[in-house]
Order: C-alpha cells, then structure tokens, then sequence
RNA sequence: GGGCGAAUAGCUCAGUGGGAGAGCACCUGCCUUACAAGCAGGGGGUCCGGUGUUCAAAUCACCGUUCGCCCA
C-alpha cells in the first residue's frame, strides 16, 4: 500500500470525520447482550444552564476513557448520556434575559414563562451535545434522558407520593434558607459560608418589672426588631435572679421575658442574647422550646415587614443603619465593636441569604440516611479515592431534614392539591374531585421541587423506573460514577438513599472522584473572573485527544490541576510524535500483510516486544486502579522513549539494509507494536488512534478500533534475558554520547570505540556493533579482552564491567579528563559508603528481605569495581602527563 | 469549633517503606532521509521543620509551621 500522510498532524482533518463514522456505524449503542458482563455509567448530567466547562471536559473525558476500555475488553458497555433542568439556575438565565426587556415572569405568566425556558433548554442542550460530540465522548445517545422528560417525570411523582404515604415527606412552618433574590427557599447545602469582616453591637434592654437593665449582642441588630425574649444561661450567676422578669423591647415598645436555656453561651458577649425566633435558626429551637412567638421583621423580599412601624417597607441592611442610629439616638447603644463572623450565601446569585419561618415541603432524612450510611460502611460502594467516605460519613451522619419545595416555576411541580374544603391530596395522578368533600375546586401547589430531587433519582429513572424495563434489569446497579468532589453531598449522597430507599440496592459499586480544573494561577475558574477557559477552543486549536491527554495526564485521583497551555502543547507534540512514528512505520510497510509475529525474533525485537507487554499490564493494572494519569503517562513513556527513541532507531538498520529476511522480520514488529499501541492508545486519545488504525494494513474482521479488542499479547512474550542485555547495550551507547558531548565532540561526526570487556560480554558487544554504530556515531567499534592493552590517549567511561575508550588522542586535555574522573570516582565512593554501611549492619543483614540483601550486595560489588576501574585509570594517565 | 488536603528541581506536579522522578523552563551541540511540535547531552532538590516507629523513612505515626478546601 502507499501512504502519504502529511508531516504534521491536523486534528481538524481528523477528528469529525471519525466521530461521524463511530456514530453511523452505531459503536456507541449498548445491545444488552445476555451472556456478557456489563459495564455501565450514568453520565452526571450537565445543567442545560450553559455551555460545559472544562470541569465537564474532565469528567466526561474519565468516564470515555472508562467506558472505552471496558468496551475493548468485551464488556456490555453502556455509558447513558442526558442532561439537568437545573432549577433555579436556568430559571435565573431566562429571568435575566427577560430582565433585560424591562420585564419580570410575572409579566408574562407561568405558561408563558415556561415556554421560554424551554425554548432556552433546547437552545442550550444543543451546545452541550454538540461540545461532548468535540470532545468524543462515546455515550449511547439513543438512550439520552432529561431530568424534566416524561420518564424522569414519573419517577419523581412515584417517589415523592411514596415517600408521602410513608410519612417521610411532610409540610409544616419551619425555619429555612430564603433567597430573598431567588425569591425560593433552598436547602441548607445550597447556602455557601463565607467569613465577613462585621461589628458586634451590644444593646441595652431596660427592665420592667426591676431597676436597671440588660446587655445583648447582636451581629443583626435589625432583627432587635423582632425579638419576643431575652436569654440567658440557667446557671449564669449574674442574671439567675432576673429570670421570669420582663425588659422592654426598644423602638418597638414590647415588653419580653427574660428565659433560661442551656443554649446560651455564658462567654458570649455579656452572656446574655436576644431572641429572634423568626429569624434565626437556633432562636427558633429555643422559641420551640419555651413557646415563644416567631415574629417576623424581614418579609420575603428582604424589606421589613409592614408590621415594623417606621421602618416597614425599608431594605434590612438600611434598616440595620437606621436601627442602630435610633438606638444610638436613646443611648442604648452600650458599644460597638470589630467583629467576624460567617454570613451565608445563596449558591446560585450570592445573595445574603435570610434564615426564615416558612411553610415548606421536607424529607424526613434519618429513616433514609441509616442504609444509605451502612451500605457505604459496608464497602458496597466504595469511594476513590478513599478518604472521600469520610466526607460522605460526616455528612449523612449529621443530616438534616431536607428542604425540598421551590418557590420558582422551572421543575417538577409539587403533586399535592388544596380543597377549599381545607383538604389537601397527594396524588400519583391528577385529581380531579376532592375525596372529602367531592368538590372540583382544587388547586395545585404552585412550588415545584428541588432539583437534586429528581437527580437523586438518575441511575433508575434513566433506566425505565418505575416500569421494570430490561434496560432496568440488566444494566442495575451501575459500576461507576465518575464526579467531582464538589458535588458528593448535593448528589452522590441522595443518589445512595434514594436507591437503597426504592431500588432496595446501592446505585453504583464506585464513585471515581476527580478535583476541580482551576486556572493557570490555581484559581477556580468562573464567569466573574473571566478566567475560564472553553473547552472547544481549545479543541478547535489544538485537537480533542490533545484536550484530553492533558485532562488526564494532569489529574491525580482526588486531586486538583492547573490548566497550563504549556501542557497542552506537550500533549499536542505527544500527538505529533504518535502521528510520526506511525508515518515513519506506514512508510516502510509497502507490499506487507500481517501474518502474526515471526518465529526467530531478534534481541531488539525481544526487547520491544518485552517492553510491550510489560506496558500492556502497567497500563491496565493502572486503570483498574482508576490511576487514569499514571496509565496515561506509562503509555507516553513507552511510545516515546522505548518505541520511538530507540526500537525506530534500531529498526532503521535492517530497514535501509539488503537482507531480506531481516527486513520482514523488523516490518512485522514494528507493524505488531504500533497496532497493539494503537489499541492502547485508544481509551486517552481515541481520534489520532482509530485514523492510524485506518491506514494500517490489518488482518482480521474488525472494522473499527473502538470496537476491537484490548491488547492481549501473544503468548510469553515476557523477555528477561533481552531486557537486561538491552539495557547494557543501551548503556553504552549512553556512555559513549555522555563522552563525545563532555568534549564538545559534536553529534553525527564519527569517532572511533574502543571496548574493554570480559569474555561474557563480547559477543553481545560485537552482535550489537553496527548498532552501536549507527546510534552512537562510531566510526569503528575495537573489541579488546580485559588482559589487553588499554589505549593511552583516550577518555574513558565504566558500564557494568565494561570499558568505553574514545581514542581521540591529541584533542584530549588530560588535566580535564583526569579531573573529570575525579569528580566521578567521589560520586562512586560516596554511594559506595552508604552500601558498606549497610552490609556492615548485623540488624540489616538479620531482618532485611533477602532480594534487597541480595540487591545491596550486587550493587556494592558493582560499584566496586567502578571504584577500582576509575582508580587505575586514573593513575595511568597521571603517568601520562 | 469539627473534618480533609497540600508542602518534592526555577515553574507546574507525579510518586513511593529499600538506589530522588516527569513535563515545561534553562545550558551545550545538532536541519542524523518519521518528527525542529524534533534529536543527543547536561546542570539543578535539607523531598516544609521537629520527634518517634523501623535493619531501613521523602514515604508510616505524632507535634508544629504555612497555604487551601469542606462542614457547623
């Protein structure tokens, strides 16, 4: 065949056409084969918010890696692709588009409203297909789901009326997160803490019913406003007698009691609190508890509630100022004073967030987190790495009942309906007739659910449930999910006790979990910073298996990675070389058809060969471990360093040469090695190694490379004896460049070799000459035994027990060679010290395994050697001087 | 307050109870008919500090320092 690739690789050239043929070929589709072991991931789906990033890049490029090597390995793979509605984030992209017309979604209604979004949804699931199509990913996307679609959809009504009917989802008036900008309620993981620099200002109460008054410190004096007691600590000797007593509440001219509660922290501030049992999580515990009033201050909107007098209608951090200055204005401002504390934030639009009294819809966790905890304790799912169970553990050991009703309008609407009788039904269908009363006149609740919600549901809702789809059946539980660590409580976690609650089993047996992709800096990347960086240019620049390579080669399990253009280009020039070697290959490949590999396999072919399988089980041992980096870079090492910096190179001889026979043998392998390499290749960068995989000329059926097998090497290909005559080899062609560059000599112009061996290695030695040769830039190589004469004038290097001599005679400095090998000889003598010491150690020599004795002994006699070699040699051209 | 992680070459980071590694950067020499996105050679490190366990610690344990993250 005749070949004529371009010198340089072109992604661009590449990599559609190849997607387009995957695809129409089908290689993606999952045929729930019976009798195969299955191999199934569920994609995390992407939020149809946006566009993906290049945390998405990483996580889908993992989870392709995954499913392409379990796929080569003859697994029924199914790798199910979809996306999320993402509740209050793509309901605040539409509020934002509508925003900027001057409009609000109450303008234009709740149908029309969600119209729009669905419109954005399509728009934007658009992208996100066509950026996970660049990145080439290989999901069965004839199975790809919407959190929002029908299925989906009913998964969430069968779950939220069970759990209903079991008691453990419930509505009540309890304190919740709000969003006074969302204008929802979200769960407590949805808000972010963040440390702010504030002042602590302690308010004097006077007494009512006793002379003299009482000292509180608040953070939020606006919620003075609503306070309905003062608390102190029950065995606070400085306030026991004022407990049942009565202050006076400023500006609002209420009179509270003064209560006893545990909660209270005699320490804090003058020890004495106010109490906001509508407004603050642990008053409204301590109102619970001695029957206090919630009374609002701060309304929905974050302005003060009507109630609040002069300060009604006015935003709550203006009313702090305010407050604070009539306070100040009645002198019963005791101090104010520096303080920091943490202030939370809602996760979507960084919104102080305002803990407040509201009627919600709530998941009762503890039932539900205690299988959810066993099956993790149990190792039934396991987390990777490792101490990432303890992040699950502390989290669902410590859970809290789960805020689960919105208050937008994008989501699965809340399937409970009011009577104006007053009754409420929760329904798997829609009713039409009140079951108490028989009237029609019901309404929905208008609160949708979170979206976590219908999330948690994603392993078995994809899969067809509730029905009991074969999809169901055969491809539960799945094997992995692959995510960040980010995202463990949000959804790993409800995925586990959603499963275990309705599927009666875990949801996936691992949980992959990869770190976040920050910037060149270190920082997270995100829109305000305008540092991100998309995924498809960098695609569009420099290829998808580049992207990739550099994803994974920069990822340690668990851990972060920068993103830096200068490894992008290594991956690009890894590429390049991967295109080159294969060039190099295809060139010398005319006239040939595999015919599996020859019998009377040669010493390099050995080697390669050897250097093959051994990287075929690094590689896949690696992978099981989900060390995706180290694989990736085992495969690198062995293309560039072992195929291409030295079997290339050694080929070249019997390439360019007239033997025959010798010649079929190299294309053989050369044509076995880079096949199998292919094959290899193919899970980290799939484009540039199904194109190559095209041109070769292959024997067998197999159409694609996606859909071939994994490397599976012939026979004991495992090579002992050519690996360490290899390495001797490779070590003095090694010593003698080391030499001509110590010089200056310069590369490609010859010099004469002169080597100094025992009578083992000669023949070795002389087999390997015109390698030597060619590789070293030997004009001749002399072979000389230990009792000839050594050469005079010549500089000199020690491999094992071999002698290199590059006679150069009069270009030779002595004084600098002989200082030279001074400076090796202390190298020597100084590793060959810390040897003695050992062998020297009775403890050692009791207690160390013997292969390490046996190491320490091998290598103190070889350094032994050298020392004496460099001894002698050293004497001898003194003499010389 | 509780938990977790990181600290290794100039930079970014792997690694591991038994001779300190990679990529990039740097220096020297090369257009050697696959590749200058390349080839050959080189310099450069108290593996954060301390204590302990061990025949052996950069690696394990404990203490500390600095930085980062998560949770309350």
């Amino acid at each position: 065949m005749t070949v004529n690739l371009p010198p340089v690789y072109e992604p661009k050239e590449v990599e559609d056409k190849i997607y387009q043929f995957w695809l129409e070929n089908n290689y993606f589709y999952a045929a729930r084969e019976e009798g195969k072991k299955t191999f199934t991931i569920v994609i995390p789906p992407p939020n149809v918010t946006g566009s993906l990033h290049m945390g998405h890049a990483l996580d889908n490029t993992i989870q392709d890696v995954l499913i392409r090597w379990k796929r080569m390995q003859g697994y029924d793979t199914l790798w199910l692709p979809g996306t999320d509605h993402a509740g209050i984030a793509t309901q605040n992209k539409v509020e934002e588009h509508l925003a900027s017309e001057g409009l609000s979604r109450y303008d234009v209604g709740r149908e029309k409203f969600l119209q729009m979004v669905w419109e954005w949804k399509e728009e934007y699931h658009g992208r996100i297909l066509k950026q996970l199509y660049k990145l080439g990913v290989s999901c069965d996307w004839s199975r790809e789901r919407f959190t929002l679609d029908e299925g989906c959809s009913k998964a969430v009504r069968e779950v939220f009326v069970s759990l209903y009917e079991q008691g453990l989802i419930y509505r009540g008036d309890y304190m919740i997160n709000w969003c006074p900008r969302c204008h929802t309620a979200i769960s407590d993981i949805e808000v972010e803490h963040e440390e702010k620099s504030s002042t602590l200002t302690h308010i004097r109460y006077p007494g009512v019913d006793w002379a003299g008054s009482i000292v509180v410190a608040t953070t939020r004096p606006e919620t003075m406003l609503g306070d309905t007691a003062v608390a102190v600590h029950p065995e606070d000797d400085r306030y026991r007698h004022l407990v049942g007593k009565k202050v006076m509440l400023p500006l609002m001219n209420r009179e509270i009691p003064i209560i006893a509660d545990e909660y209270v922290d005699p320490s804090f501030g003058s020890g004495a609190v106010k109490i906001t049992p509508a407004h603050d999580p642990n008053d409204f515990e301590i109102g619970l508890r001695h029957d206090l009033e919630a009374i609002k201050a701060i309304g929905d909107d974050g302005n003060m509630t009507p109630e609040m007098g002069e300060y009604a209608g006015m935003d709550r951090h203006e009313a702090r100022e305010r407050v604070v200055k009539d306070l100040q204005k009645l002198g019963l401002v005791e101090k104010i004073e520096d303080y920091s504390h943490s202030v939370g934030h809602c996760q979507r639009c960084n919104t102080e967030i305002e803990p407040l009294v509201s009627l919600q819809w709530f998941v009762k966790m503890k039932p539900l987190a205690e299988p959810a905890i066993k099956v993790v304790k149990e190792g039934k799912t396991r987390f990777i790495p490792e101490r990432f169970t303890r992040t699950y553990l502390n989290w669902m050991e410590n859970i809290r009942d789960w805020c689960i009703s919105r208050q937008i309008w994008w989501g699965h609407r809340i399937p409970a309906w009011y009577c104006s009788c007053g009754e409420m039904i929760v329904s798997r269908t829609d009713p039409e007739r009140c079951p108490a009363c028989g009237g029609g006149d019901l309404e929905q609740d208008p609160d949708v659910l979170d979206t976590w919600f219908s999330s948690a549901l994603w392993p078995f809702s994809t899969l067809g449930w509730p029905d009991k789809t074969p999809d169901l059946e055969h491809y539960f539980p799945t094997n992995v999910l692959v995510t960040g660590y980010d995202i463990i409580s949000f959804w790993v976690a409800r995925m586990i006790f959603m499963s275990m609650a309705f599927m009666k089993d875990i949801p996936f047996e691992e949980v992959c979990v990869h770190g976040l992709v920050r910037d060149a800096l270190g920082r997270k990347m995100s829109k305000s910073l305008g540092n991100g960086v998309d995924p498809l240019e960098v695609i569009d620049k420099f290829g998808a298996d580049t992207l990739r390579f550099t994803l994974i080669t920069g990822q340690a399990p668990g851990n972060d990675q920068r993103f830096r253009y200068e490894n992008v280009e290594a991956s690009r020039n890894f590429a390049n070389k991967i295109w080159n070697a294969s060039r190099f290959v295809l060139m010398n490949l005319e006239d040939f058809r595999p015919q599996g590999l020859p019998a009377d396999l040669n010493r390099h072919q050995r080697w390669i060969l050897d250097r093959y399988v051994d990287t075929v089980e690094q590689t896949n041992m690696l992978l099981e471990k989900y060390e995706l980096g180290e694989a990736a870079k085992t495969v690198y090492e062995f293309i560039w360093g072992d195929f291409c910096d030295w079997f290339i190179e050694l080929s070249k001889v019997p390439l360019y040469g007239k033997d025959g026979p010798e010649k079929e043998k190299s294309k053989a392998v050369l044509y076995y090695v880079l096949e199998g390499t292919m094959r290899l290749l193919h899970p980290f960068m799939p484009f540039i190694s199904e194109e190559i995989w095209q041109h070769l000329p292959r024997k067998g059926k197999d159409k694609a490379l996606i859909t071939s097998s994994w490397p599976k090497p012939e026979g004991n290909l495992s090579d002992k004896q050519a690996r360490m005559e290899m390495n001797l080899v490779m070590q003095v062609i090694r010593a003698i460049r080391n030499l001509r560059s110590e010089i200056g000599f310069p590369v490609g112009k010859k010099a004469a070799v002169i080597l100094r061996a025992p009578a083992k290695y000669l023949r070795l030695l002389y087999q390997e000459e015109v390698f030597i040769k060619k590789l070293a830039w030997a004009e001749g190589v002399t072979f000389i035994d230990t009792i000839a004469k050594k050469p005079p004038q010549a500089l000199t290097a020690i491999v094992d027990e071999i002698e290199v001599y590059l006679p150069l005679g009069g270009i030779i400095d002595l004084e600098q060679e002989i200082s030279r090998l001074e400076k090796e000889l202390q190298g020597v003598e100084k590793d060959l010290k810390k040897v003695v010491a050992k062998l020297s150690n009775d403890n050692f020599l009791k207690k160390a395994p013997g292969n390490i004795i046996e190491k320490e002994k091998n290598k103190h006699d070889e350094l032994d050697s050298k020392r004496k070699k460099l001894t002698t040699r050293m004497t001898e051209l003194k003499k010389l001087l």
